[in-house]
DNA sequence: GCCAGCATGTAAGGAGTTACATGATTAT
DNA sequence: ATAATCATGTAACTCCTTACATGCTGGC
């Protein structure tokens, strides 16, 4: 039936956290837009596959979120960059105020592994949070070189309260790795299945 | 190349969660199971639509991972009951040993919504966040009830441990949206727009 | 000479969702 | 009576990923 006609075009979630990297004003590749979501999208919303950033760019383009403008040379063959338009900017605003957040969604493999803690040996599985453990270091280390990067300018006022955010998040999260770690670090009796009570019935 | 031809069959990983919690030992059909992961994989990794459950039940039993059974009159007109099998047990072990679990999957619309809080009014933001905070709370909650029920039962030893690993986690994210509200109390400027740099160029 | 990084895409498919369709039983 | 809960499934679709295809430029 035509859906998104006149008022506000149907797209992803990911494309307008797309738009919402052009709103800050510059205009950017595909590939710098990828770049730029590694470096702060993907801290708290999956950053993209690069193809993706490609499709969700073409959908902006056709829907007149966004222009398109082919600079030649630059470093290689040609460099299609993206700018907002105002249009753009007003689709963005009415889909945050219109959209309610909705629950965060988490898929945690590691918290799964623990709650099948029961099929699995019980130093392998420390060994995953460990691993878990030490992601998150890295990831709190990035975020706070990237924090450092923001400086004071007022552009990334809203940036700088996300990374806060995130600091917040990612020290929670080594924190109960590193508890879960102590209790699972007792001399384990290994796998144990409770559906296999017995040896025959 | 007609892939897990033998070794072990490509289930997704909700395949799997659900298979997961079958291997408790239970005889459960697609609704109790539904209902058992609203109450348990939830906290962690996204439950799956109903619609979900039964297709991934049926890939199951096409596997030989689990087997079903009819029975008439209970409830309703036929509930068909699922309980796991030997080469389920196998195939879950190999895939808990085999694929390493990964980093967790976060998307988190409200952290976009604050990285992107120069678009939107200051006082609908902090609301947002607010609502974001509460929902966390009601979780808490909801998560002490699930760990009060589980009691000293050891078979349920590694569901109280992530559990536990749940309560730091939504304490966080509470903690961290109270400090977001704080600083989003100021008197806020309202929105504006970064790209927007003056009335006309 | 070769590899890493810059740069843009297509093809195929998996994972998961919402909407729809159906119907029995139980509690208010 | 009628709403909620129990119960199973199909159809259509979106989102997103991996694998593939291509080619330039600059540094080692």
């Amino acid at each position: 039936m035509a859906r998104a006609s006149r008022s506000r075009p149907d797209l992803s979630p990911t494309a307008y956290a797309l738009l919402g990297l052009l709103s800050f004003g510059r205009e950017l590749s595909g590939y710098e837009l990828k770049r730029w979501a590694d470096g702060s999208i993907r801290f708290f919303y999956a950053a993209p596959a690069m193809s993706q950033v490609y499709r969700e760019l073409d959908r902006l383009r056709d829907a007149g979120l966004v222009t398109a403008r082919d600079v030649p040379g630059g470093a290689t063959r040609v460099t299609r960059v993206h700018r907002i338009t105002d249009e753009g900017t007003a689709a963005l605003r009415a889909w945050l105020d219109d959209q309610p957040a909705g629950q965060p969604v988490l898929k945690h493999g590691v918290a799964l592994r623990v709650f099948l803690g029961h099929l699995a040996d019980r130093e392998r599985l420390r060994a995953t949070v460990a691993e878990h453990r030490r992601r998150c270091e890295e990831l709190l280390l990035e975020l706070e070189g990237v924090e450092a990067d923001l400086g004071d300018d007022p552009t990334w006022h809203h940036a700088r309260l996300v990374a806060e955010w995130g600091r917040t998040y990612y020290a929670a999260e080594v924190e109960a790795a590193r508890r879960l770690e102590a209790r699972l670090a007792g001399a384990g009796d290994g796998r144990r299945a409770v559906g296999e009570r017995g040896p025959e019935q």
